[in-house]
DNA sequence: TCGCAAAGTTAGCATCTCTTACATATGTTA
DNA sequence: TAACATATGTAAGAGATGCTAACTTTGCGA
């Protein structure tokens, strides 16, 4: 109790233009504090864990503060799955630099990074898949979610000399986000004990795309 | 409102020794009552819109009627998850028969399963891997989910030419367990639009098989 | 400098939650 | 039939939650 630290900002660029963090009454950037705040409560007890109130303690401000900026409890939720995927999809993008044009290796790198964002940022990941689409049917998330499977589809489409996105392409592509989708899934509810490192993970990510990818 | 119908048992045989539903003051088989109760509400609401309250007022009962079944709302949920966990393993069995050892088919048989499973009895699928897993973290779960994967490792030996459960077993068995699980999640919550039907799920199945089992 | 809008605070309502203690109904067995 | 164990109901406690209304502080622009 009472070790908590407040929350200032995301945890990204450290040459920020805006202030985000002031000393008293004002907190600088609430709305950023508050997402962040929700990223690591929802990451530490799980989507259902997640409470307004809480978030308002980790961010230091009263229980009223969060609707200056969001409408709901659902709005936060959205505005940080949001946030999330944003991020999520410039990795991905970062990844693929250095790597040439059509090789798999592209679709491995994807894939590892898709892996690795759902192991280090679950909290997004679990509230954006663990079946909470009903509650959550914004359709900025829809909208995000398919420009992300694009990405994938262009290098898959690449790979397999196809110059459009075909329905085959369509096809593979669903089989391998299928494939990482789940592996991060059962990674993250510890059902692979063995799977030391990421050696392993570079093997078995590479192995799909070769074998989806060929003939 | 008040539409709802009290429930008896969970909607499995018709010829049951033990009467699951009698008159009046006494359910019958209460703990079988809350168990379907606690099923219908998780699937129809997600893991987090269960309560107790709920249930009772779905099985027709007191809000203090469970804990004389009950320990804990967990345990609920738990014994919720290990009875669906035992019909599915059942299922899996019994969509082998007929089809010969060895086959591919028994592969894809055994995904198709696991698929419909997670469709058709989501509330039980999404809350043994929707991420809470640490609030469920029964070892009679574990070791049910063990078993069943023991199922799909059998098979997969058999196809590959292996006797014994090696390395190279549990790699590809793990392959596929990663696909059919994320194919499921994709499909809940509706990434997937075209694929109407069954019969493109079953080419997608089993063309993953056999690109996984192959050489 | 002054006033206003934005951003926070305090207080509280209405509701729902899980859980328990105790009373009551029922079925069973001697 | 009488007594006892089991199964349920009643009532209530102790909290947490989401959200709103009304007040206060702060920063900025005219």
């Amino acid at each position: 109790m009472g070790q908590e630290q407040k929350i200032a900002s995301a945890p990204t660029t450290a040459t920020d233009d805006k202030p985000l963090k002031k000393s008293g009454y004002h907190h600088g950037d609430l709305r950023a504090g508050l997402i962040e705040a929700t990223r690591r409560l929802v990451e530490e007890k799980g989507p259902d864990g997640f409470s307004v109130s809480d978030a308002c303690r980790l961010a230091g401000v009263s229980t009223a503060a969060p609707y200056k900026h969001f409408k709901d409890k659902t709005e936060m939720l959205v505005a940080m799955v949001l946030e999330g995927m944003q991020r999520h999809r410039a990795k991905m993008l970062a990844s693929l630099e250095g790597l040439p044009e059509g090789s798999p290796d592209r679709v491995t790198a994807l894939g590892r990074e898709y892996v690795t964002f759902a192991l280090e940022e679950n909290g997004i990941f679990r509230l954006k898949f663990g079946g909470f689409s009903d509650r959550l049917d914004d359709p900025r998330l829809q909208a995000a979610g398919e420009e992300t499977f694009g990405i994938v589809l262009r290098e898959v489409a690449a790979c397999i000399g196809e110059s459009d996105v075909t329905p085959e392409v369509r096809r593979r592509g669903f089989m391998l986000w299928s494939f990482v989708h789940g592996l991060s899934f059962l990674l993250l509810d510890k059902k692979l004990s063995d799977m030391s490192g990421g050696v392993e993970l570079d093997n078995l990510l590479s192995d799909i795309a070769r074998r989806v990818l060929q003939d």
